[in-house]
DNA sequence: GCGATCCCTTATTCTAGATCAATAATCACT
DNA sequence: AGTGATTATTGATCTAGAATAAGGGATCGC
């Protein structure tokens, strides 16, 4: 609703966090400014809007609710609340996450610039995990139910719709894999690959990056402890294939990296 | 295509599995017979058809291939095959899986009759795993771009098969979890009690069961090997939480297994 | 019905990664 | 700028489950 003024300080923080992020220095990834709509925002070919022309991307801002942008730690939704929408990140990070009986969390998800959250909710109508912003986020908010409308009136977003599902039913099951018979380093290797490929998707360096997650999260991630993955990290850094600086990251050899996960190379 | 010289033999293989693992022992689940309808078929409330209304049904059928059974070991399809359908099991049983560089596969997933196989390859427009009957068993194929067009025209079916898409991504998920941070017990005991649920879902004993999967099979499914799953199962039996003999196994103490897999008793 | 192959179990050893512990670095708040 | 809280690193043990080995059963193909 009110998001007007809160915006001076979001886009220098916007600002700082991407000129780090970035190798050019130059180019700025969609801005935490919450009046962008579909057409303008620079993610659109990535996003919900792939595949749309101009009047369909124009009924589909229609729907989204671009809401004030979240704080570190401030919850998109929690486990068991009521399904309502699914969520584009506009700019920052989420994590989503269970709690396990014993109250630690385990992380299921990092998401990042272009990618849909809580499509987990859809089968029993209630989210299945919490999901929790890492740092200053923003987000589009589509709520579902009309998501299902416009979708059966433009079938290019029923395609599209379909496809994103079933993107997340592939990735979730390379993960199976990854967890059920990669070692530490290979899931450790993979996991930085796959960030890479992910901040390459929205234009960002693939080879220097923050973390916007803690070893921590890592580690719940990929059936870790923090100490395994802050091992790894450090190990990898000796052998020369990665340069870790706390949160900082640059990956210097890609190959090598790509070598430990297994043989494809593209 | 030609399908009906070889239902002699299905229908006593069909029987006799059945039989044994049905406690009642009389009720017939959705026999391997390729005639039959949506509308008539056993499984029509939980496979694709639900929330449809007879005319629906109807529609839905008509885009339905019937196809021959297949024997144990048959492939409904391999890794990077073109993605052209989805699949519904009528009988039997399937596992999917790939094969890692060094030749060895990783079980991904068990589907079981009125489960859907295939979506996996919905966004990059081919199969990421390959899917291999498990004993005879038969299955109904559903021309993706038939059902998206008839999707398009039924309200209903995009809204179903988008809860059965997020369904698939909520259970995988919930696995990302087992496997991150559940002991081999754990691990196994939640895999058993996910095939009790399942086998209920169909009208089938909850608690006794044949298990169409190898020892290995679940290992590699669950991240561990034969010889742990070995050991784990006359581990519960010691503990007197199940009664295994081979592939048959019951489930007598289904309260002592949800303690392990942790609280919730539902 | 018989051999070959695959499947399952059990015992023994070994190791990757967990756990425990302690310190250092960084961050968030006043 | 200082203080407490979180986060990261490193080292020393310990253990769950892998690996290896080997025998007995079941199942399949002929």
């Amino acid at each position: 609703m009110n998001t007007q003024n809160i915006q001076g300080k979001d886009s220098m923080l916007d600002e700082l966090s991407l000129t780090i992020r970035n190798d050019s220095g130059t180019q700025k990834l969609c801005p935490h400014n919450s009046n962008i709509s579909c057409a303008s925002c620079r993610l659109n070919e990535l996003c919900l809007p792939i595949a749309l022309n101009k009047t369909e991307i124009h009924q589909l801002d229609e729907i989204v609710e671009r809401n004030r942008p979240l704080k570190k730690g401030d919850h998109l939704y929690r486990q068991n609340d009521e399904f309502r929408s699914v969520f584009a990140v506009r700019s920052g990070s989420f994590k989503s996450y269970v709690l396990s009986d014993t109250g630690q969390g385990r992380v299921t998800g990092f998401y990042l610039p272009g990618e849909i959250i809580g499509m987990d909710g859809i089968a029993s109508k209630h989210y299945s995990n919490s999901t929790q912003s890492l740092e200053h986020s923003s987000i589009c908010e589509i709520p579902f139910s009309q998501l299902e409308k416009l979708s059966h009136q433009l079938p290019n977003l029923q395609h599209h719709f379909f496809a994103i599902m079933g993107n997340e039913i592939a990735k979730d099951q390379q993960i199976h894999t990854l967890l059920s018979s990669y070692s530490a380093e290979e899931r450790t290797a993979s996991f930085l690959l796959g960030l890479s490929s992910r901040y390459a998707r929205v234009s960002l360096s693939p080879t220097r990056f923050l973390l916007p997650m803690t070893r921590s999260d890592i580690g719940e991630y990929l059936g870790l402890t923090v100490e395994t993955v802050s091992r790894i990290f450090t190990a990898l850094q000796k052998k020369g294939l990665i340069e870790v600086n706390n949160r900082e990251i640059e990956l210097t050899d890609l190959e090598a990296l790509r070598a430990i996960v297994g043989v494809e190379t593209c």
